[in-house]
DNA sequence: AAATGTGAAGAGGTTCACAGCG
DNA sequence: CGCTGTGAACCTCTTCACATTT
């Protein structure tokens, strides 16, 4: 289940926790960047190195401005210990613990992202997947069995994942993302181009591949600046 | 090769094309709403109309703004006729053409990309592929056949694609990235986890489906709100 | 001297409210 | 009257500039 609000887990300055999604994604690049650094044997980083770590995708201020948000971290003249930093990231990203995922929808796409999971991130566990094709129904994935959609319910209530991964085709989208929400499930990450609508309080995140494809063509079409 | 700046082909009114990256995929979901509705037989949709059809993910007054910027495409009292509307947006989305894409990566998410793409995309056709497996090398799909990524300028040179798909290793992905744009492609949908630096003038789009997730787990272990 | 932390300014995008037209 | 089109208000996020601390 769900863990409650954690302040209580939080270092004392850290009040101020509710990101914007805009940010977390950016506080995972620092999270990603500087797990890399403490392998490499650092163990201090000012903002300026850290966006040098990113590429400068990031400004030094606006690094600044997020570590600041997480309590007071920084060292005025030093710059950041990374330790400390990491583990604060990681407890405000929600990465102390592990999650289990189901994927619904086993092909390609179902597979490349279980695949993703397992080489990258080993926190999250994928604990279910689901298709409705009989070629891939009973299929073993890394010791996960491949199970029938329409068993959804039962499976769920056996291994209670809290994330729920939509790899299936638009039209059966909607009623996957019911099920899961019926079953448990409190956040969504949905392959699908349709707006699920989803009565149980459940958290949706959509990827839409085809339009982020349209950025790409239409700046070509209108080439206005080369940027990322 | 890109065409020049299209405005030409645009119809009278719609001069102010640079639309930004967060309009875009607006448009995108746009476009493929009314394709369905005028596939179902209809020929005209109020604002209103289409934020129905979208879910209401997006206002109505969002698309008012953002259709009224493509040009004098509504009628005050009736509504937007479909037609001109879909033509308009495939315009300005720069899908009134076909486009070649090479895919560097040819693992579960570079086989699952194509697959979406041959799928869903018409307009898009994959061109190269590439790996540097001797086990994938030399597969066919759907025609295609998967090249060593040794001679990928070769093989650009003959089919000259205009967008890549980076699906390689993290570690990998620089290098890659460089090759493609020193080989003519211009723009570059990257899924790998670090921020690619390009020296010719290309358009770069990050993926990053582990960011996304961290979105999932973020709101879910302060759970604030429970939207989208 | 060096780097953090932050109020203030700026930029960008969305919503409001209503004028304008058919 | 209905629905588009749009200036103005609003809100959110980023950048600037500098006070603050080690």
């Amino acid at each position: 289940m769900i863990e409650p609000i954690a302040a209580a887990l939080l270092k004392p300055g850290a009040l101020r926790i509710a990101q914007s999604d805009v940010a977390i994604p950016r506080l995972f690049a620092y999270h990603r960047a500087l797990a890399q650094a403490e392998a490499a044997g650092k163990t201090v980083v000012t903002s300026i190195g850290l966006a040098d770590l990113l590429g400068h995708t990031i400004s030094s201020t606006q690094i600044r401005k997020d570590l600041s948000a997480l309590g007071p971290l920084g060292r005025r003249g030093q710059g950041y210990a990374i330790k400390p930093l990491i583990d604060q990231l990681a407890l405000v990203l929600g990465l102390e613990r592990d999650w289990r995922i189901a994927i619904a929808g086993f092909g390609f796409l179902g597979h490349a992202f279980a695949t993703f999971l397992a080489a990258r991130e080993e926190r999250f566990k994928v604990a279910a997947i689901f298709d409705n094709s009989p070629s891939v129904i009973g299929q073993e994935w890394q010791g996960v069995r491949v199970e029938d959609a329409a068993s959804l319910e039962a499976a769920l209530a056996r291994v209670d994942a809290q994330i729920g991964v939509i790899a299936v085709p638009a039209a059966a989208a909607q009623a996957i993302a019911g099920r899961l929400a019926q079953s448990g499930v409190r956040a969504l990450l949905n392959f699908a181009p349709v707006s699920l609508r989803v009565r149980q309080p459940v958290i949706v995140r959509n990827i839409d591949l085809a339009g982020e494809l349209s950025i790409l063509t239409h700046r070509l079409s209108f080439a206005q600046g080369y940027t990322n």
